[in-house]
DNA sequence: AATGAATGAGCCTTCATTCAT
DNA sequence: TATGAATGAAGGCTCATTCAT
């Protein structure tokens, strides 16, 4: 039984990433929340106290989606290359469009709550996980080239990273974005 | 003939570059500036008007350093491969230090002076044209393996933006960093 | 009959009481009343509409155990000096192991509730005549000395009073405590 | 050379010594002080941080007035029962007219502010060490009663600060304070 | 050029209080 | 009766910015 209270909290979520993709972590204030919400400043306190809280919860979330989807592939034996190839261009179409940001604001995040670099980096290890697993997959079934699957997963991880942060600035167009994902291809896929 | 005043400027966009790179763009205020370079504050606003101001000319300091040596090494008739791989030394150095941290920084400020935007959009271009400029050189020279200058240029721009970005949350070390940088040389290097 | 509803009060004033001795009168808040009751706030404000409220309850209940006793003592024909030196005993007590220790709240409220303290004078004054009245019976049995007694009996009450609130600060040892009130007992027991 | 700022601070002091001493600790904000002394949020704290820094430096001024008399006084060689009657005559005055009431401050200030209470110990400690001097001059001189000096210092200041207190709530009138003054004085003078 | 006093706006946080359930 | 969600006001604090000196 959900109660209301959920609910709000929940909502309360899902405006903040927006507002975290678009203006960063620093940048958000209780405030915007509130007003994003259309929520009072004790009605907000009532479920958050700190835009530092709520970020951390909205990263949660966000963690918790992908993965998955690879494991389940791998029990179906499904191809490693499509597999990727469709990650790569779901990440494609995510950056053309300016959906999913809020990289950016991790790095702000990690220099404004230093003491949750930790809550970060695991992120980031469970991130390259993922990776690690779909490439050892692929190398076996002779897919992908060889070469340490752990460096190749974080090469994939930082590179998207980058790609991700420079968009922001960069306005990359389809193109361009096919061109770089078919490099990072080429160290991947045979 | 360096005036006092323009010492004083030097020192405080010296000292500003360092807290950027520490704390982030908006978390850094003029306050924070004063008491860093031991003035008041009056004494700071009668050189910056305010933070974007000095963040902007930091910038500027920063991105008129490179370039220049490239243009000396074609002149020269250098390797191409002792060049790259030289600036790739260098920049896993000041990876595995710490150093000159200051991209997180700039993604903060695209999103808080958007205004500012199409200068970000400059600077990352002219960052490019100068691994363009190299990286065509390098495939005249037989060097580098052929492919799209542009193309490769940016990839190895946002690559780097993305270890240095992924650096300040998960502290590679010298072994890791190396991998990375054999991963991206493979694809430019014969 | 005892409902429900009225052990809850009792239950509630009592707690209250605790919280004050301790805070203080102004720094206790409703919320904080929640909390120590483990009650909602609409639970507690169905019984109580503000601090105000409850503090003066609580001042009621406290004020009530006293003077009995010395009207009873008196009707028993009993020493009044032994009922003097027992009283200051059990005080001794109070302020040694810093119970009832809601002094300097009181003035505290006097303060954020000018408007109450015709309350606060009346309870006063009922304190002072207790004393009054033990100090006339002792006069009349010829153990105590002569004077004044509504002078004597405010002297009591203001040193009480004083020796109260210095020892939130001074934390008075047996011995120094034994002292004071043998000063005090001086001027009145023969 | 007195600055701008000083004379600015010095008026904030003896302005907020006048709000603590109606209002008490507890309930006085940084708001009310700003009004009072007509300055804005910034401009009061440009010099003072917190009420509590404010309050003890308020302490800090009124405790310095005081001891200096006293040791005037014997080394004038002037009668111990003049000077001790001559400072009741003023703490009188100031009962009855309603000055100086910052004690009843001072307790919710130690409740408020448990870790200073080492100073309001200290600053207590200085207050009876006056009387002790005062009370073993006027034992030598042989105008007081025999008795331990330190309990009778102690006595004192504690039936002061009962008294403050009381009169807070209490109105006494003139005849009331002179009676209370003669108990306590024939304690002490023979 | 430089100082530091002062302003006013804005954010963070907590509280008393109300209300639908 | 009791719960807990929500409101709005108020206080604490910091910041960019201006200004007299």
């Amino acid at each position: 039984m959900a109660k209301k209270g959920d609910k709000t909290r929940q909502y309360i979520l899902q405006t903040a990433a927006g507002l975290f993709s678009r203006k960063g972590f620093t940048a958000v204030t209780m405030n915007d929340i509130c007003e994003a919400c259309d929520l009072s400043r004790g009605g907000l306190y009532r479920h958050f106290g700190s835009t530092k809280e709520i970020f951390m919860e909205v990263l949660e979330k966000d963690g918790n989606d992908a993965g998955d989807s690879i494991d389940q592939a791998i029990a179906l034996n499904l191809s490693a290359k499509k597999l990727l190839e469709g990650f790569f261009q779901l990440q494609k179409s995510d950056i053309a469009h300016s959906r999913n940001r809020i990289e950016a604001a991790v790095y702000e995040f990690s220099v404004a709550c230093p003491d949750q670099r930790d809550y970060l980096k695991k992120r980031f290890h469970s991130i390259v996980k993922i990776f690690e697993k779909l490439i050892a997959y692929g190398q076996e079934r002779g897919e992908f080239r060889e070469g340490d699957p752990k460096a190749l997963a974080e090469h994939i991880v930082v590179f998207l990273e980058g790609l991700k942060l420079s968009s922001m600035i960069m306005d990359f167009d389809e193109d361009q974005l096919s061109k770089q994902f078919e490099i990072l291809s080429g160290k991947i896929i045979k």
